[in-house]
DNA sequence: CGGGTTATTGAGGGGCATCAAACCTCGTGG
DNA sequence: CCACGAGGTTTGATGCCCCTCAATAACCCG
């Protein structure tokens, strides 16, 4: 299984905020604008619930689970993110934020200040649209991610996610069809709001038909056709 | 139970858009801008599924629900505004929508054309900030609310329905303990992904126990701490 | 007042949570 | 190198919540 990192700046999704600089002094002018690059263990948390954030993560490699810690102490995956996506959108809304981004695989990132966002929006309007764009797409498909999520039965939500999984991978560049699940069987159940063992039957089930082939976190995407009928089953 | 309608500008979610006219002149300018008012009747839609939107539309009254309708031919609830709020964001993505705006009750609105959003966010950064804002802060209480939901019971669940609907109604200057639903039961169900008896046999309960009364769509909230507890209870 | 839609209430069955135990995986240290 | 242990995963048995089907009741509008 390869390891999945993006392999230049080219697909990702804040490639218009850097690319916007000149060519020949992009370094520079991206040290200027205070654009930096770092790693995280697994298990290390990229910013921490309450924590005022101001800056944007583009992830690199690697995958990122957010975490909402509630009143009562209970907590629950919120989202997850893989490379090639921006982590911390929510930091936009300019309140502390309630999640805890945490590393579930080893990741690296860029980090990019709000500051270094809004003066390239504000001198390239077109990024500004760019950046709108994105987050209206990303509410639109979490909307119906999580609607399609919630009308459905365990084997169908689990087959939501890994072909959820699978196009977020793809639009990234990498392959779609075999990829290793960062996440566990646990992480999972808490974003798709059941129990460990209810996802661990789903894919057991998935494999026993061939639509998956699962060996533990290497999935392969066998029957995509059957894949999507189940994700997209309407059970009324 | 009084009407809600906005009565004027000021708790409109798009006022910075508006308000940013030159006073004296501001009828004219918003008129050059395309900005127009309107109203729907109960089941009339705001825009269909697969139309291409140029346009924003703000809440004056009313209520709205988005239906998506699946490849199946199945359709959910993903999505529910009231007055003082903005329909249509996922038209800033610039791909038509997939989901229909149906009004549940009588409609007032303005539509703002996305053209008028753009001229009016170049010239004046803050406006591009402030919806960016707006934007990032719907995207993570929505998250917030979906994850609450999906790991709840059947009470919890129209419990986190009830406080959602009563804190924005107060974001928009209505009363926030005594409301109409204009929902019906089924399309609240739909929302929060279960059936239309288990909605009825939630609010009989929470009627019972006095936390809400519950006479068809009015409702008040007689005990919000207790509903509060209901809402953010961990099961886990 | 009557027809149609919406809401409530009841009885029964199925899917998922829960509890429990065995198995696998992988890093650690002997 | 392998034994060991801790966490992750799988599988099984049982009970409960919610969906389903069905009937009655309340509401709404002509």
């Amino acid at each position: 299984m390869p390891e999945q990192t993006l392999d230049g700046c080219r697909r990702c999704s804040l490639h218009g905020v850097c690319a916007n600089q000149d060519a020949p002094r992009r370094d520079a002018a991206l040290r200027r604008l205070g654009v930096s690059r770092g790693t995280l263990p697994v298990g290390r948390a990229l910013f921490h619930a309450g924590q005022n954030l101001d800056a944007l993560f583009a992830l690199r490699s690697g995958s990122i689970k957010e975490v909402l810690t509630r009143p009562g102490g209970s907590e629950s995956v919120v989202h997850v993110s893989v490379a090639g996506e921006v982590v911390g959108i929510a930091s936009l809304a300019g309140r502390p934020s309630r999640t805890s981004a945490v590393a579930v695989t080893a990741t690296r990132y860029c980090r990019i200040p709000l500051a270094a966002v809004a003066a390239v929006s504000n001198e390239t309007p077109g990024v500004a649209h760019e950046l709108m764009r994105m987050l209206a797409e990303k509410m639109s498909s979490a909307q119906e991610f999580v609607s399609s999520l919630i009308e459905q039965d365990a084997v169908s939500r689990v087959a939501a996610f890994v072909l959820d999984m699978s196009t977020r991978l793809e639009r990234a560049g990498f392959n779609g069809d075999r990829f290793r699940l960062g996440f566990s069987r646990r992480d999972i159940a808490s974003y798709l709001g059941m129990t460990m063992e209810t996802v661990s039957r789903a894919f057991t089930e998935l494999n026993r038909r061939r639509i998956l082939d699962v060996r533990a976190k290497d999935l392969a995407l066998l029957r995509i056709g059957d894949l999507r009928l189940l994700a997209d089953a309407a059970t009324t």
